[in-house]
DNA sequence: CGGCGCACCTGAGTGC
DNA sequence: TGCACTCAGGTGCGCC
């Protein structure tokens, strides 16, 4: 489901609502496909105060005091919200994570693809030794047309698509905003990376930025499931040119959006618009 | 290492 | 209504 505008803003809002708080407790709700250990959680995070919670890859951190706290990722279907302690379990919820006035925070995942777990945060900069394979945020200065470039010279068999959603090329990017990114830089998806020359590839780099930037700013996409902390709706869906639209006229030059499997996912472009 | 296919799950939508 | 089938913002593993 969420990629990285909608990873984003959950964690900024999570930021907001927990920084500062305290874990009281942790309740164990139904198995996910990574199992939250909640006396574990407890040894680790109980009595500390939470410090900041944030974004790296598509993953979230919830950091508390003693580089100790929660490492979730939200899969397909995951979401977080705030709950009083007396709020009845809905159907998919996961986890609860006790605060220190009676609410607590829920993890539900109807797919159960995601999971939020203790973790120590001892790595560099404050993440897990289990996210060090991540490659660079695309946000970031690390993530630029020169760098890809490079990257891509021995892919001479992987498309540029699906290159682009590899995780250890470049972070955040999943099957909305490649297919977006790819459209806006005018690069047909099914191309091999190493076939793009550099200034197609500063090209492919601004793109995902500016996408990534303005979905953000509009709330992320929500096309089928996600929701934010407070069950909101983002608004980038609205924004999409081509994911989603097969059939649909182009945009730019109006013809008909097409869509085809790539490594077993859709991808949606403009033939005309992406030679 | 690169590249592919599939498994992991549940729910929503569609067509008969 | 019911059933069969397809599809879904992700990741990770096994295999060649």
């Amino acid at each position: 489901m969420p990629e990285l505008p909608e990873v984003e803003i959950v964690a900024k809002a999570l930021h907001t609502a927990l920084a500062g708080r305290t874990v009281a407790g942790a309740a164990f709700i139904s198995r996910m496909r990574r199992p939250f250990d909640p006396a574990e959680a407890k040894r680790l995070l109980c009595g500390r105060r939470i410090l900041n919670a944030r974004r790296r890859a598509k993953y979230i951190i919830i950091e508390c005091e003693g580089d100790v706290g929660l490492l979730a990722h939200l899969g397909m279907t995951g979401a977080f919200r705030l709950a009083p302690k007396s709020e009845p379990r809905g159907r998919h919820d996961r986890a609860a994570i006790r605060l220190d006035q009676g609410d607590e925070l829920r993890y539900a995942d109807a797919r159960r693809f995601g999971f939020v777990v203790p973790a120590v945060l001892a790595g560099p900069g404050g993440v897990p030794e289990e996210l060090a394979h991540l490659g660079p945020e695309p946000l970031e200065r690390g993530f630029c047309g020169a760098a890809m470039s490079a990257r891509a010279q021995k892919r001479a068999k992987t498309p540029v698509k699906v290159f682009l959603m590899d995780q250890e090329v470049v972070v955040g990017i999943g099957n909305i905003y490649a297919s977006e990114a790819l459209f806006l830089a005018g690069v047909d998806p099914r191309r091999p990376a190493a076939s793009l020359d550099r200034d197609e590839w500063d090209n492919v780099a601004k793109a995902a930025k500016k996408v990534l930037r303005q979905s953000i700013r509009r709330g992320g996409s929500s096309i089928r499931n996600y929701r934010g902390l407070g069950g909101e709706e983002g608004k980038f869906q609205l924004s999409l040119k081509v994911y989603g639209k097969a059939g649909e006229p182009c945009p730019v030059c109006g013809g008909p959006v097409e869509t085809l499997r790539q490594g077993g996912r859709s991808t949606f472009l403009c033939p005309r618009c992406q030679g």
